[in-house]
DNA sequence: AACAGGCTCAACCGCCCGGAA
DNA sequence: ATTCCGGGCGGTTGAGCCTGT
């Protein structure tokens, strides 16, 4: 509790002031009101929500509680490699527009991808001393990041014979049959329990230890720290630290469009770019050779470990 | 064990847009 | 036509945690 009162000495705005309305952390008691009235009400109107459930909080403040934290179907936990191909897929269509990418992420939040985006996508970018937004990098990302996230999720398929594995087999079945793509937003898809996504427990995480001492999302309880770690790459690993709607979204993955569309574009391997005759410029392919040379370690695991080995 | 630096992510800020008054 | 307000979005911050030395 200290640390939460701690971390609300946040300097106030003028309204705030006047309304000496709460900042900083939740509080468990804050959580639970809201998403009580929630229940009873429903959500929207934000700041009138906030006076009626007596919530001393901006309107503001209780919609990014709720979306980010308390609605009932967040997902959290690692970002596995079907989500972050997805995302780096759909930041190199739509740039930054988060909201939107975390629209085919189901139960992820802008902020999460938007977190994910600069702490790690950013980082490798700094690097390999290019701008994150540079064709050099940009390529980098579509024709060897990506393909080896594809073969890594197929390695995986076929190692693990689970569940996790089947994105890519659905993937290879689609590209070949041309078959149904699925729309991720399509919640008629069966493959989703949109039910049971929407009834499960909300996340936070009540500590029993007493006090009951509350931990709004601390890494070290809900998620591993090891986001992209080589464990946290392991699939089975992945899903295993979800607390939350485990296992339900992976189906969603297995009829993607872009998993069906990537495997039909034979983008299976670097080489295959390159094979596949991609419109590369000299430039680029400059910098590829240079990348290419440390390619096998650096894409041997997308987690840094080869930028640590450098 | 202690310290420093890096990393993560919840929360906030400021801007913008659209609809209602 | 203008103003106000609610809501959404992208960018930024900073406390706590993790990791290496």
């Amino acid at each position: 509790m200290e640390q939460m009162q701690a971390k609300a000495n946040y300097s106030k705005s003028t309204e705030e002031e006047m309304a000496d309305l709460r900042r900083g952390p939740w509080t468990v008691e804050e959580d639970l009101t809201l998403m009580n009235y929630i229940a009873r009400h429903g959500e929207g109107r934000w700041n009138s929500l906030s006076r009626c459930a007596g919530l001393n909080r901006t309107g503001k403040s209780c919609r990014l509680r709720w979306l980010n934290y308390l609605r009932p179907d967040v997902r959290r936990g690692n970002i596995t490699l079907e989500e972050q191909l997805l995302i780096l897929e759909l930041h190199s269509r739509w740039g930054n527009r988060w909201s939107k990418i975390a629209q085919h992420l189901p139960g992820r939040t802008d902020n999460e991808i938007k977190n994910y985006w600069r702490t790690r996508v950013q980082k490798h970018a700094k690097q390999l001393k290019c701008d994150v937004n540079s064709k050099q990098f940009k390529d980098t990302m579509r024709y060897l990041w990506m393909p080896r996230l594809v073969e890594r999720i197929q390695a995986q398929a076929t190692t693990s014979g689970g569940s996790g594995g089947a994105a890519v087999a659905a993937a290879s079945s689609y590209a070949n049959s041309g078959a149904t793509v699925y729309d991720l937003n399509d919640q008629s898809n069966t493959d989703f329990d949109v039910v049971s996504a929407q009834v499960l427990p909300p996340q936070p995480v009540y500590g029993d230890g007493g006090a009951h001492m509350y931990s709004p999302g601390s890494s070290s309880v809900v998620a591993s720290s090891d986001s992209f770690g080589t464990a946290a790459s392991d699939m089975t690993e992945c899903y295993n630290n979800y607390p939350v709607n485990q296992g339900n979204n992976q189906d969603y993955y297995q009829g993607h469009e872009y998993l069906s569309n990537y495997a039909d574009q034979s983008l299976i391997s670097p080489t295959g770019c390159f094979q596949q005759g991609m419109d590369l410029s000299e430039d680029s392919c400059q910098w590829m050779n240079a990348v290419g040379d440390i390619s096998d370690s650096l894409w041997n695991d997308i987690d840094d470990v080869w930028f640590l080995q450098h």
